[in-house]
DNA sequence: GCGGCTCGCTAATACGTATTAGCATCGACG
DNA sequence: CGTCGATGCTAATACGTATTAGCGAGCCGC
């Protein structure tokens, strides 16, 4: 009764069929190429012997034999799960879990991947990337050193958000920013807003790049189109420093710091959107209580993970050379925050 | 220019160092024993050839070579990331990834499971499970059948959550609802109820059949405790129910069906806990909007997750051969909806 | 000067699969 | 009866690593 302690192998199914192991490797693949053929009893004696045993070919020996492995990684920069960054990955998750289950792929979480500087990295001593076939890279912000790394050894990725080329072009599943942001501008100045801010984070990420060129090139016709910086922490200053200038609408990068300047507005008894119009762009990257309705866009976070799944699926085999860059439209966000500016108040 | 289309192998650095092959091995598995000695100075030459050339061993080949892997494998029986039972899993998956960046490992997600009957399967034509060293397993209910097979295929697994023994014990962490619920009931007997229902599901889950444990051994000194099946839609009835028993306070196993109870309540005009006191038994496992904050206990399944990868490193290597059945115990959550009875009310 | 020791390394093999060249058989055809 | 083509299979090899037995060289002691 003890269980057998070596698992079984091609080679005792061969020797309980009474043929090689060449052969039931090539019915079990299922060759029927013209320079390889087997005999349907023979076929059907192996199939049974197969089903007896219960037998499941040895991924690991298949994928060191073979090239694919049926096994798609995904290397998040942030730990994928904790609650910080929960509401930010999650929706990618699901796309690509949908994605994987449909293919019949497995998914790999790159969780051994150490910290350094506070970040994860793809490349260390004993990376292990090579287990997958492909890997999906999540993460605001993406290192362009190992951006350039892969495209050296050639190994196949796809990047979930735009990215700038790094030793070659970057195969990417984004959200069309600057589009979307160009939309609500145009918005705005049809609502008759003429001093527009951009309130942004910080330059360094693709992602605030688009959004602000989205706002540069949409706000030609505007009387006055600024950028300003802002912590999410000094909502008062970023406050000040909008009335002080006259502006009309706010366009906030970060939904955190959207509701923060709203809760300032609202302290020093001003409206949103009588006073000033705030307008958000992108959902909340944290859990965010609120009850207002912020007029912005939805990013297709779910629909990314998908995407990004048959992205790297298209470089993994080679074909769709061209489709590798793609940019999915956002939805706008009808809120309550963007109205009209009061015509009778000079703000200058 | 062209990028190397093989990568590197250990006989490429060993063809640089001069060496062989198996001294490039030895070196990079810092083998010291007593019967393999390698110079110091071929060990720095070997050491810098890696790490000129960024080489890193293949994990594949590793795996097949050697025994282990450094993969977690997770089974969910259900996705892992849909919305649906995003609330179930999150948090088991969130004390999992912890534990495995911890440990150094990554960790593979079976999406690649066919879906039959409603549920995925672990064992199939080409199930992929060797892949892992060892699997965890996550659901609310599995498959004994396929318990029975892993232990008879003697491969490493820890089940989330108490199971039966299935062709021998069964390695779970689990949460000790029977503890949690005993404790419930104690207290509702130390206020003063007398009638107690218990609101259960099915029978056929471990966790339904240790909650409902917990409820009978501790209600010993009731006048009355009973049990009763309830869907969460026919709240109504099960309201009928219980207060045609007489019964002062309803334990219920589902977190969704208790809140339906409340509404019930409530709309006949009924409050809660004056008319009636309502115990939940465990967490919502789905998104259930309700500002109630009802008495009863917390399951720890962060911890859970975080103590199922410990459970499972010692099946894989055989270690702690004792402990790998363990109950964390749930904290109780002193809520609004455990009142007193009204003695002046013979509710009989 | 010879057995026995340690030191430092290598050759050989195993892991379990996929692939390819090619062997043996047989019928048909000239 | 020899040749050719088709058929059905197998032997051999590759994939990249880990492991182990063992070899040559140098050194020591008697």
């Amino acid at each position: 009764m003890t269980p057998p302690l070596r698992r079984v192998t091609q080679r005792d199914i061969a020797r309980m069929a009474g043929v090689s192991q060449a052969t039931v490797s090539l019915v079990l693949n299922n060759r029927t190429d013209a320079d390889v053929r087997i005999a349907p009893e023979t076929r059907d004696r192996v199939l049974r012997v197969i089903a007896e045993t219960g037998y499941a070919a040895d991924p690991v020996a298949r994928r060191l034999a073979a090239r694919f492995n049926r096994i798609i990684g995904v290397f998040t920069y942030e730990p994928a799960f904790p609650s910080g960054s929960r509401d930010f990955f999650h929706p990618f998750l699901l796309g690509i879990e949908e994605y994987a289950e449909r293919v019949g792929c497995d998914l790999l979480l790159f969780t051994s991947a150490p910290v350094v500087d506070g970040r994860r990295r793809i490349f260390h001593q004993d990376n292990r990337l090579r287990l997958a076939d492909g890997c999906i890279l999540l993460g605001r912000e993406i290192d362009g050193a190992e951006l350039h790394r892969l495209n050296r050894d050639g190994f196949p990725y796809v990047a979930v958000g735009r990215r700038d080329d790094a030793g070659g072009a970057v195969p990417y599943v984004g959200a069309d920013y600057a589009a979307a942001v160009a939309r609500l501008v145009e918005l705005a100045l049809r609502r008759g807003h003429r001093r527009l801010t951009y309130v942004g984070m910080g330059m360094t990420a693709e992602s605030s790049q688009d959004r602000r060129r989205g706002f540069v090139a949409a706000s030609a016709t505007a009387e006055s189109a600024r950028q300003v910086s802002a912590v999410a922490t000094a909502a008062d200053a970023t406050l000040d420093d909008l009335l002080a200038d006259g502006s009309t609408a706010a366009f906030v990068e970060d939904f955190a710091t959207a509701v923060a300047l709203e809760s300032a507005a609202r302290r020093r008894g001003l409206t949103v959107p009588g006073d000033l119009s705030i307008v958000t762009l992108g959902d909340p990257t944290v859990p965010v209580p609120t009850d207002i309705a912020f007029t912005g866009f939805h990013i297709p976070r779910e629909e990314m993970g998908r995407q990004a799944g048959e992205v790297l699926t298209g470089v993994i085999d080679g074909s769709a050379a061209g489709s590798q860059q793609r940019l999915l439209p956002c939805e706008l966000v009808e809120g309550d925050t963007l109205g009209t500016p009061d015509p009778a108040v000079d703000r200058r």
